[in-house]
RNA sequence: GCCGACGUAGCUCAGCUGGUAGAGCAGCUGAUUCGUAAUCAGCAGGUCACGGGUUCGAAUCCCGUCGUCGGCUCCA
């Protein structure tokens, strides 16, 4: 609310004029409350306040019916411009984000006036006696507000920073109409349906125990088939692509990490070390032995193909190498952080390692993004985001390894990749990793959160530290770039996300239980019949299960589409006789009796072109 | 990590202002020849997250711990 006029969408306009109105309320209730910000964002607005009494929402009605008060007043929205010195005597007065003069002064509006550049604009809203600084813009009168409603409540830092005070942040939503409110709250529940924690529950993909660990995900069958398909994707398409498979340990000594340089930068989202006591000599040698070493479970996995790099003496000829694993990594995240499967301390990531000249580098760069789109080309994924991360030179040294000129140059390169290949991107600034520029990719997942699925980044710092080079056609050592990509990002993360993409129901080839056989009754000759056809399906690697149960064949089906079973064989006496199946798909109902030979063939082809 | 809310059978949930737990589904047993979204009956299943405290008495009140969720900072 410091900048000028920003440039807003009607409903923006709408939400945070709606923002104004519950400040309003809030004062009328509580005047001693003291306001900070109070944006739109995207699924409504917020206001963030002060206040020693706890809102919880059993006062968002008390809350609401004062709104609804000041939009029936009808006020205008009147826009006041004022010098430096006046706003800042309106707020010692107490009078910003207020509905008069108050006694303590308006703290958060002082300092945000503070921040406001001294050659901008500042102006004020009042809606009836409410005043408050503001940028705007508004809609004209309270009453233009259609239909609006309060969402939660939660915490918040004064301007993010947790050295700030906390301040109770109240969200709330509001549309045109009353029936776009509706709308959006109908919408929500079905995204609730959506929700990968509950559909992991239903479908029994992943559970999470207690004495496990918070963030530590156990994958059972059904889930556990999903991530073997993503292998599986990736090792063809890398294999395709010219990578390389290695496996490394989970652990590694302090050592390691000090050479890659994350301990320092790395190591609050590292799992505290482990004291190892070398015990004697196996071989019975009297040698001493080095006491006490420490060792790190390990949070990434590119230390250790550095060292697979370094194994052995490399040529120019040998370039790009590509190492690629689905290591496990482990890594501490902060408590509060953790979030089903999107947020874990465990992760099972889609990484590779490409080892590459400067002028290798844009070609692999790109082919790594392209690899990316065809991929979301395979899930249909059709909204994403390219998100370029540089370095603030500020921090270097701090943040950022501290090599100003290769940081220029690297994102240079990255900037003129993109450019040239036409992708959409934005660029933020001071996000990169501490080891080079890097992009990420942003997804949408049906219940319209955003996350990174996808990384790729740039690394000139490690190779150095690790002394990495090969032999140039001139006879000298160089140091290799090196690019670090996750295009599938974790299993975790992903297939929280597919879950949700594809609400549970996951193409033929991704189906955790791609066939299931329902035979109509208990009769030994249609039981044999149906056995064959499953030991068939099995022997081609088709995921298939039998029915076995007593349940008539309504309820057989019922288990089958609740748990989304991809393709349901539905065989009964006349199927048998005339040596067919009745194929029933979830999601399409009934398709019809066909030759039991076309049917598998069928089947298994789907399978084969991965198709949706 | 910080602030807040929540934590009852495998799952979804009931259990009012304290009087030592209930349903449906799933499970088990038995019966049921059933052609495209639930056949019937019986049985079994809970130290009400864990640990303290208040009380004659606590799933219900208080404190602590753990976990989950909504946010804040952070990230694949």
């Amino acid at each position: 609310m410091t900048s000028n006029t920003p440039a807003m969408t009607d409903l923006e306009r709408l939400r945070h004029s709606t923002a104004h109105v519950l400040a309003t309320a809030i004062l009328r209730i509580w005047p001693e409350a003291q306001f900070a910000a109070g944006p739109p964002v995207d699924s409504g607005f917020y206001y963030d306040l002060e206040l020693p009494h706890r809102i919880t929402p059993e006062d968002f009605e008390k809350i609401e019916a004062e709104m609804k008060n000041e939009t029936k007043a009808n006020h205008l929205f009147e826009r006041i411009v004022v010098s430096r010195e006046e706003a800042l005597e309106l707020g010692r007065r107490g009078e910003l984000a207020a509905l008069g003069s108050r006694s303590s002064p308006s703290r958060f509006k002082l300092d945000i006036i503070e921040g406001i550049p001294p050659e901008e604009e500042i102006s004020l809203y009042r809606n009836g006696s409410f005043l408050d600084l503001c940028a705007g813009p508004h809609v004209m009168r309270t009453g233009n507000i259609g239909a609006f409603k309060l969402t939660h409540v939660a915490s918040a830092y004064y301007k993010g920073d947790e050295r700030n005070p906390q301040l109770q942040r109240i969200y709330g939503t509001a549309f045109k109409t009353r029936k776009e409110l509706d709308d959006y709250f109908a919408m929500l529940e079905e995204a609730k349906k959506r929700d990968h924690r509950k559909l992991g529950k239903e479908l029994e993909l992943f559970t999470f125990d207690e004495d496990v660990g918070p963030g530590l995900p156990l994958w059972l069958p059904r889930g556990a088939a999903l991530i073997e398909e993503l292998e599986k994707l990736a090792k063809e398409t890398e294999f395709e692509a010219g990578y390389q498979r290695v496996r490394t340990v989970n652990i590694a000594r302090e050592s390691l990490y000090l050479k890659s340089g994350h301990l320092p930068y790395y190591k609050d989202s590292m799992f505290p070390p482990m004291t190892v006591e070398e015990k004697g000599n196996p071989g019975g040698s009297t040698e001493a032995i080095p006491a006490a070493d420490r060792y790190y479970l390990k949070a990434m996995n590119c230390p250790h193909h550095h060292k697979i790099y370094a194994a052995l003496p490399r040529s120019y000829r040998e370039l790009p190498l590509r190492l690629a694993e689905y290591g496990y990594c482990h890594r501490y995240e902060q408590s509060g952080e953790l979030f089903g499967l999107m947020r874990v301390r465990s992760l099972q990531m889609n990484d590779a390692h490409i080892y590459c000249t400067p002028a290798q580098f844009e070609a692999e760069f790109n082919a790594v993004n392209q690899l990316y789109l065809n991929y979301f080309k395979l899930f249909g994924i059709e909204k994403y985001m390219m998100r370029f991360s540089t370095h603030e030179a500020a921090r270097l040294g701090e943040k950022y390894v501290d090599e100003p000129e290769l940081w220029l140059q690297t994102e240079e390169m990255v900037r003129g990749v993109l450019q040239r290949s036409g992708i959409n991107y934005v660029e933020v600034p001071n996000e990169a990793a501490f080891y080079g520029p890097k992009i990420d990719v942003q997804v949408w997942s049906a219940i319209g959160r955003e996350f990174t699925i996808a990384t790729n980044q740039v690394d000139f710092a490690q190779p150095k530290r690790f002394g990495l080079t090969y032999k140039d056609r001139d006879n000298t050592e160089k140091t290799p770039l090196c690019i670090h990509r996750a295009p599938l990002g974790t299993h975790e993360r992903f297939i929280g996300f597919l879950i949700e993409h594809y609400a549970g129901n996951f193409p033929l080839w991704l189906s955790p239980e791609q066939v299931r056989i329902l035979p109509i009754g208990t009769d030994a000759q249609l039981i044999e019949y149906s056995r064959a056809i499953l030991n068939e399906l099995r022997s081609k690697l088709v995921r298939a299960e039998i029915d076995g149960s007593t349940d008539k064949i309504n309820g057989k089906i019922q288990r089958a589409e609740q748990m989304k079973v991809h393709t349901m064989l539905v065989i009964g006496r006349r199927d048998m006789e005339a040596n067919a199946v009745s194929v029933r798909v979830h999601g399409q109902g009934n398709v019809g009796e066909r030759p039991r030979d076309e049917a598998v063939a069928e089947i298994l082809e789907q399978i084969r072109t991965r198709r949706a």
